[in-house]
DNA sequence: GTCAAAGTTGACGCTGGCGTCAGCGTTACG
DNA sequence: CGTAACGCTGACGCCAGCGTCAACTTTGAC
């Protein structure tokens, strides 16, 4: 017996800087299902996971309900949903890995916008800054324009 | 003269699978500003970029003010704001690849999974539905290559 | 005992991002 | 000429995702 550790949920909800309502809305759409201790809800390792996940799954921009859909995956120990679990499984590759291609077009984005900056600031120290000025202002638009 | 190619609402929309009403609404937020054609509103190759960048901005999970003072930044003509915007973009950088981290934990995440059925499949599977796992895998792969 | 801290369940409120009318004007066709 | 297609401006509606009470209980410290 390990007797593990558990948490209370402000005790979750202060390490991962939530408030506990949101945890019982988590758990009133179904996300999470923690043991009770009377009314008093107690969270274990397991429930811990599963709030990492959720959150992960928010800061990529999946709803509520995605979420569900995949942790719910987790369950998955008949065969017929096991191959329905495959698909959804590989789906949410597809459309992650274009997410992650569009952060990294913009991350790239950022990089020369401030490489541009940087040029820019170094040449206005000197007294020819108006003209460098206009010079970045013609790329910048350049560069909108040339989003292809 | 180029005379540039010009768009009308919809056809913006249909191109990016938005409606009129989300373009219109874009407007009202301060992120696009299409000219007038009396009442009407004419959309120039500049304007169909910015389109982009905004939709791109909504995937990769920012909200409508974020992408808005993103494309701001892009009229940077004053020295005090150059130094601002650099520490912006900095940050944004910073926030981008926090979230790539989430979108590979996850896509990894995803493919252990994905091992783990194939693995459960193969042991409980009649021959019939071993071959029908293996089909299955090469399709998915072919529409991961496919995924352009 | 009582007081604060932390927990509970409703229930209503608010914001963001549009959808969905209503009511109206303008070409453009047959 | 009607009417269909496209456009415009309000203005209200709607859902997700919590925030924010209110009202009450339970627990531990003093």
């Amino acid at each position: 017996m390990k007797s593990e550790r558990t948490y209370t949920i402000s005790e979750l909800a202060r390490e991962f800087e939530v408030t506990p309502r949101a945890l019982r809305f988590y758990e009133d759409k179904g996300l999470l299902s923690p043991r009770r201790d009377g009314m008093n809800r107690v969270y274990s390792h397991r429930d811990r996971g599963r709030l990492q996940l959720i959150l992960r799954g928010k800061r990529v921009g999946l709803s509520l309900l995605e979420i569900k859909e995949l942790l719910d995956l987790y369950k998955v120990d008949q065969r017929a949903q096991a191959q329905a679990a495959l698909k959804k499984y590989q789906a949410r590759i597809v459309a992650f890995e274009a997410q992650r291609e569009d952060i990294e077009a913009a991350i790239e984005m950022l990089h020369e916008n401030i490489e541009k900056l940087k040029t820019f600031l170094e040449k206005s120290a000197s007294p020819a800054a108006l003209g460098a000025a206009r010079a970045f202002e013609q790329e910048a638009k350049k560069r909108l324009e040339d989003a292809h």
